[in-house]
DNA sequence: TCCTTATATGTACATATAATCAGATATTAG
DNA sequence: CTAATATCTGATTATATGTACATATAAGGA
């Protein structure tokens, strides 16, 4: 069931080429929960802030919130503002020791999509893959 | 030079309560530009429509913008306003045969950004990782 | 208790972003 | 050339988001 070349419309008017490749994707495509949760994890790494704290405590592991916002250049309510955030997903967590609260990263998976995108920006610039032979 | 606890101040008064640890991690830290590269490529991620186009990309391997459309039950508009700025920052490349226009995932970051992404929504839930001992 | 420190929060504002619609471009067929 | 198809683009609008400022809570020290 590929390469059909078909164009024709399902029941709803919808148009397609390759109505069999679509359905295949339809098949193979993660529930939109899935897809939701996951695009709202990227999001909370694609802003400079909150990624650069979460980068710092990549590297110093646990840290406080007057030394995470030394470190980053940012305000301290910016990074307590921030930290509330990751805190509400679970990206980070809190010990809270005398008046002081000490954040570490919580979450094994951004973890490491932390540190696949960073070691792929430390290759210098961009890698362009070859478009790689695509698969049924 | 760790574990100080020295409280003090840097030469701009800037507060800080470990000041070895301070220094060390603004010593590890990405240049800002590879943090402001890298957070755009999370943010590329962090829609659901983009994010699911790239999926549907990941599965498919090669898909027309109608069958993009059909597959993931978007507007054939809205799908190329995605696919234009996915398209700006390389993430997917474009094969136009006759009036159609083929894409695919050109960018090899992105495609191990989603594979390590998928892969942990696929683990049911969140995984939470131990505290693990920070370093020097 | 009062004052200072460390962090947290509320609100407001300014900017950014995404979806939709209408129209533009480009390609093929007749 | 004209018509039809596939995709692209621009403008508008609605919503979301990040940041700054002011204030609140909470802890420790005098």
């Amino acid at each position: 069931m590929r390469g059909t070349g078909s164009i024709g419309l399902d029941s709803c008017g919808v148009r397609m080429v390759d109505i069999g490749k679509v359905a295949e994707v339809v098949a193979a495509l993660p529930s939109i929960d899935n897809l939701e949760d996951l695009a709202d994890a990227f999001g909370l790494l694609g802003d400079q802030s909150r990624l650069t704290l979460l980068v710092a405590l990549l590297e110093g592991g646990e840290l406080c919130v007057c030394d995470l916002a030394a470190a980053t250049s940012m305000s301290e309510s910016t990074v307590s503002h921030a930290l509330r955030l990751l805190r509400a997903h679970r990206v980070v967590s809190v010990s809270r020791r005398g008046r002081m609260a000490y954040y570490r990263l919580a979450d094994g998976h951004v973890r490491l999509l932390l540190d696949v995108g960073l070691a792929h920006i430390s290759h210098t610039a961009i890698m362009y893959s070859e478009p790689g032979s695509e698969s049924s």
